[in-house]
DNA sequence: TTGTATGCGTTATCAT
DNA sequence: ATGATAACGCATACAA
């Protein structure tokens, strides 16, 4: 088998206690021992099983973060941001997706029921309220990025309404008066946030607000085409559009483009996320930035803190977004 | 504490033994017990501890696999076709992201040592042949996507030559005769074996290879454009290009655009890769396509047959490419 | 078919 | 400062 904390004691000549005591970086133990000890460990390149470790101490130092999908650069930086933070204090982060299935969802989160992982932190999930309740009466469970209505959990998340409202505001003060929301019919909270701070921005700007200018459908890339498709066959066109995801406003961007109209010109188009594809595309995308770094960060450092509590920290944090000009609003 | 295999054959009135049994399947045990314990599992909502059972039976049935970037959607999909077969045969795959940096992968490979996982899977890695080969003696490790010169290690991975000779050889029969070629200084296999197959395809077809056609720097997105940029600079400009990632090529097909160069007509650009984007842009991009599901699924079921074999399959396995045209080679 | 007892590799407690 | 040993939760060899 592999080689073990008691090949080493016996190598170096000391009890498998002290070898512990080497490993835990305890202060109670002879200079002479501990350099016994690092040399052996050196010579025989000894690594100690975490498996064994983990089940003695009752805790993993590592958390599971589960996605519906890695696609979507939005969540690639977050979790970047959660790995140094993590990296820092002495956990790792593992991830899984999902695929926004419940299946694979329930699949990932046994690790957390059975022990493997000390936390989960879900970047939108499947699981509805008195779910996620029940499981964070009982486990280490975080949302991140993406809130759950009635969850009493742990969340990160920006100020979904507000982000919306700003953009849109931004937009009229552009002199925009018709202006085009895409949404989507998902359950997703910051969905309904969006569309919410959409019809404020409206409202607080006297600007009368018609259904028609409201486009939901889902996430998928292609819808954002048929939006602009849609919008483009109304009598009184949009001059400007809002949409809940970079990827659904730039669908609609290149279906604007196919028609031969001049996007940042003709109509202006506004996304959500700041994704690194916006600038990589012709015109430039407009949006709303979520501070990835930060959400990551905070995220697994509440989560942490909650490892150590009885009573669990399930507040609703929300973190600062900014508004982005790019090309595809005439900047 | 939490709920232990004790608790529950207390409650079930059968030694833990039985419980264990019933866990695992196994046939020696009444349809009475059965019953009484699997009852008993669900009124206490009870989970086995894995790490009591990982420790026991020396194995987690669980895959790592490290990439560089999760913002690559190539990856995406090799993950995905991953999880689609390790599910099926009872093993769970948990991602790491290393950021390029040899020193998050260190760290990740950790979990190989300390027997968190059973195996590692690297999309693109920084260790060198001799420190792979050393590993690959004692650990269960394979490479996807990117091999390493000189590892004898199992490999699954596209012909990058003979698919980059593909590509340049449908360029060729389209009529092209300059054709540039964007490549990186990596140290990546893929990446010189690309350009040996850009350079067999010229030699083939009898077409003279010159040096101011091809440009070499890095994956980064921006050298697409500078590569573009240098390459409409030159006295006689490629009429097509062919880069060694769809990134690359996306780059400078921007950057053509940017300049008011027709692409798909004035100029035609290949990629490689098949990545989502390709399809989500204007004009859409033509490439050669990796069989993602195909490589992830392949590697994952070579890896779990090494784990059972003491002379491991160190084969470099490779799978099949396709071309798909496009709009950007006028398509 | 079932139960008892051992050990997986580690840390922590208790002596010394 | 050090060592002997119990315990973590589980699977399994062995006995019954």
């Amino acid at each position: 088998m592999s080689i073990t904390i008691k090949d080493v004691a016996k190598e170096a000549g000391v009890s498998v206690a002290t070898v512990s005591r080497v490993l835990n970086g305890s202060c109670n133990v002879s200079d002479e021992s501990t350099k016994k000890v690092n040399e052996t460990i050196a010579r025989l390149n000894y690594s100690p099983n975490f498996l064994g470790r983990n089940l003695r101490k009752c805790e993993t130092n590592v958390i599971l973060v589960i996605m519906p999908t890695s696609e979507h650069s939005l969540y690639s930086k977050i979790v970047m941001g959660m790995q140094d933070y993590a990296g820092q204090v002495g956990y790792d982060i593992i991830t899984a997706v999902s695929y926004s299935t419940s299946t694979a969802e329930t699949r990932q989160m046994n690790m957390l029921f059975n022990r493997t992982v000390d936390g989960v932190i879900l970047l939108g999930t499947q699981y509805d309220a008195d779910s996620l309740n029940k499981l964070a009466e009982n486990y280490n469970v975080a949302l991140c990025c993406e809130g759950v209505k009635g969850a009493n959990v742990l969340t990160v998340a920006v100020d979904d309404e507000q982000a919306a409202f700003d953009a849109v505001a931004t937009l009229i003060k552009k002199g925009h008066k018709r202006i085009g929301f895409i949404g989507t019919n998902s359950s997703a909270i910051s969905s309904t946030a969006r569309e919410n701070g959409y019809i404020r921005a409206l409202k607080e700007y006297g600007i009368e607000i018609k259904n028609e200018y409201i486009y939901k459908e889902s996430y998928d890339y292609d819808c954002g085409g048929r939006a602009f498709e849609y919008f483009n066959a109304l009598a009184e066109k949009p001059t400007a559009i809002f949409a809940v995801s970079d990827l659904l406003a730039i669908s609609a961007m290149h279906k604007a483009i196919d028609m031969g109209i001049d996007v940042g010109k003709d109509v202006a188009i506004m996304g959500f996320d700041n994704i690194s594809m916006c600038e990589w595309i012709i015109p430039t995308l407009s949006t709303v930035e979520q501070p990835c770094s930060k959400m990551g960060e905070l995220v697994v450092a509440k989560l942490i803190e909650n490892m150590n509590k009885t009573t669990k920290d399930n507040h609703y944090y929300t973190v600062d977004h900014r508004i982005i000009l790019r090309e595809s609003t005439g900047d």
